[in-house]
DNA sequence: AAAAAGTTTGACCAAACGGTAAAAATATTT
DNA sequence: AAATATTTTTACCGTTTGGTCAAACTTTTT
């Protein structure tokens, strides 16, 4: 009894690897079976269809994400330390798992019901998020929307990673390097670009 | 001989958004066919194979970016006024194509050699992108890297439109309209935080 | 050590899929 | 109108894919 741990975590690794580079269309049971060394049966006797190892793998991946919104949020730490923190954090964590954005936007393009059921298990909360961050915004004298705030910045993160293919090829002309480099440098130039913006928004007189 | 013009562009059509809404995987022939009210066998008799009808699809869709990223290089236009005009236009059409994101990152990813020939026909020149931009924010005043204006407006245009079913759920907890007039909203509200942050860079010494 | 429970394997299946071949229908040329 | 070329349909094929089943092997319980 209980010695399937083993098993399972291989095969959970496996499926996570495949699934996020090749999405849920794309992923083969097969592929998943070898590269977790293991028989094509034995992964439909631990997970019985693709459906359900999907949503498990999927429901691991948000909650990783969840808890590291969580800890975003920290009280007491300025907007331009807050900034920089997610910046770098994020970056770091695209560098190191390329297909990540694309998969989740993805699947959850494909398949949004059962997506948006693992976003609520995984306790993601959007107003205890916006509320504080409008107050803090507003005591620092930024008058701009927090919504505004807080997508810009995932937009100007995320997108050039999940672009990488695109800017690779027709900015650097396929220098991988090159690429690389530019992207760690947007750890700073982000936060510069939005502390620069967020200085305009300082003279606007309070809107609605 | 040369009655073909109708049924190609019916099967042309429906190819289109069949491909864009599924992606080269999730596409299927048949329906591809039943979308253009005709057999599965004469989709084959026009574009043999399901890669050749996807080139050829894609190849257009290319094409038809890059007319469009062209028009936006007019010179004599000021800075502000091509931000606003590229946020505009690119939040119109986006709006108009919802799939048109995800699909072009997705393929981008899936496939890049086959795709770059596509860009590559369509003569998608950087160089003579950047380098006349880059003189005119010089030219303004605006000590800002080229990349970093091109892309960071790029991202905030179509994130969130790429992750529409992420922002629609999680920040407007699923109304559409609430979704859809935040993301008109932006037309303004990125062209602002564009020039905001322009206007800190207009402070900076001139670097290498 | 026998029985029972859990794990792993190999052989196999039905459905879905991209694709083909030849006949049938339609249009064009002579 | 007969012959020719083109377009459309019908029926079918080989592969791939997610999934099943019973047998074999291993571990645990009694």
């Amino acid at each position: 009894m209980e010695k399937e741990l083993l098993t399972e975590e291989k095969i959970a690794e496996a499926a996570r690897e495949v699934f996020i580079e090749k999405g849920m269309n794309g992923a083969r049971m097969q592929e998943i079976a070898d590269k977790a060394g293991i028989n094509k049966s034995l992964l439909h006797y631990y997970f019985r269809t693709k459906e359900k190892l999907f949503a498990f793998i999927f429901s691991k991946l948000i909650h990783r994400i969840g808890d590291r919104l969580e800890n975003l949020m920290q009280e007491g730490v300025s907007i331009e330390d807050k900034v920089k923190g997610y910046v770098e954090l994020y970056i770091d964590i695209l560098l190191k798992n390329p297909f990540l954005p694309n998969f989740i936007l993805n699947e959850v393009t494909r398949n949004p019901d059962a997506i948006f059921e693992g976003f609520a298990a995984a306790k993601i909360n959007p107003q205890k998020f916006f509320a504080p961050l409008e107050n803090q915004l507003k005591a620092e004298g930024y008058n701009i929307d927090p919504r505004d705030f807080v997508i810009n910045i995932l937009s100007m993160v995320i997108f050039p990673l999940a672009g990488r293919p695109i800017l690779e090829h027709i900015v650097f002309n396929g220098d991988k390097k090159a690429y690389k480099d530019y992207i760690l440098s947007r750890k700073k130039s982000i936060v510069e670009f939005v502390m620069f913006a967020l200085e305009g928004y300082k003279k606007l007189e309070v809107r609605d």
